[in-house]
DNA sequence: TTGTGTATGTTACATTGTAACGATAAACAA
DNA sequence: TTGTTTATCGTTACAATGTAACATACACAA
């Protein structure tokens, strides 16, 4: 798995590429990728930071594609629900995800700095969280995990 | 340490205990547990579940130590930001610490089901979330690990 | 046609969180 | 004592985030 770090990256072909892959999802699950849906998952790719959900709406509402919070706010639930975008729950913010498709814990690392949220891989953390939470009979549906710090641009070395 | 799990307990104890524990490491740190910290320290442990800022408020309000949004906050923070209490993102809200004085990486377990909330030891999830984060380069000044599902007494055996 | 289900549009409101500014109180030096 | 500093508290006013409820539109099957 490509971490998709913090690196700069042809971030036109991730566009493209994360909206393929999310057509063809939808195609074979019979998921209705619906034009207001597929506008608000190429919002978050083309801004590729944690957007809010009235960042999103702003956009939506330029675009005449609605104008009231509920219009985002099912479109996000829709692409968190089927794993096209993340909620970052410590930003009351969404996300694209870098890894559609594939079977993934995800794990965020947010920049106090400069804000970027990447997307890292987290099966072990996910895996750990698991182990514990089944040592008190706890059964884990969702994780959420999340690192507040400085990205490489932003930390001591910089 | 002792994860404090989903069994009953003697919650008396427990509350006088964190209590007594707050006390001396204000006095050791210099920090000021004023009225105002500790009777919101109290109301988390008596409720002994998460408590929206606003839940707090209306205790608050109902003892005449506060009115405002502000004063909640204000005193939530202190005690999150010196340990005694955490902030659970995932339900904008607050829980008294489970093992205040210890060092440790907060990891909740949350019930979809009763809303209980419980701390689990996180110490390797958090391990694994650092290792991770290094691997990118990102420093990880604090971790926010928490997991939905269902407890024991709400789960398929139950 | 008539239902049925899914998605959308809209209103109105609920909940959560903060900036800003002044008042108060304790600690301490001049 | 007086002035100064610092932390805390009180309050207003508002910003930001999220949802319940109900109406509408459209596709597709019975």
């Amino acid at each position: 798995m490509d971490p998709v770090g913090f690196e700069t990256h042809d971030h036109a072909h991730c566009m493209a590429s994360a909206l393929a892959k999310a057509e063809e999802e939808c195609a074979e699950k019979g998921l209705q990728l619906t034009p207001v849906r597929r506008r608000v998952l190429e919002i978050l790719l083309e801004q590729h930071r944690a957007l809010g959900a009235y960042d999103v709406l702003e956009h939506l509402r330029a675009e005449k594609l609605g104008s009231q919070p509920p219009v985002a706010y099912r479109a996000l639930d829709f692409l968190v629900s089927h794993g096209f975008a993340h909620r970052i729950e410590r930003l009351n913010a969404f996300i694209a995800c870098s890894h559609p498709g594939e079977r993934h814990a995800p794990c965020f690392l947010i920049c106090r700095e400069c804000s970027a949220v990447v997307e890292a891989p987290g099966r072990q953390a996910a895996q750990a969280l698991r182990e514990a939470a089944a040592q008190l009979g706890f059964g884990v549906e969702r994780v959420a995990i999340e690192a507040e710090g400085l990205c490489p641009a932003c930390g001591p070395a910089a």
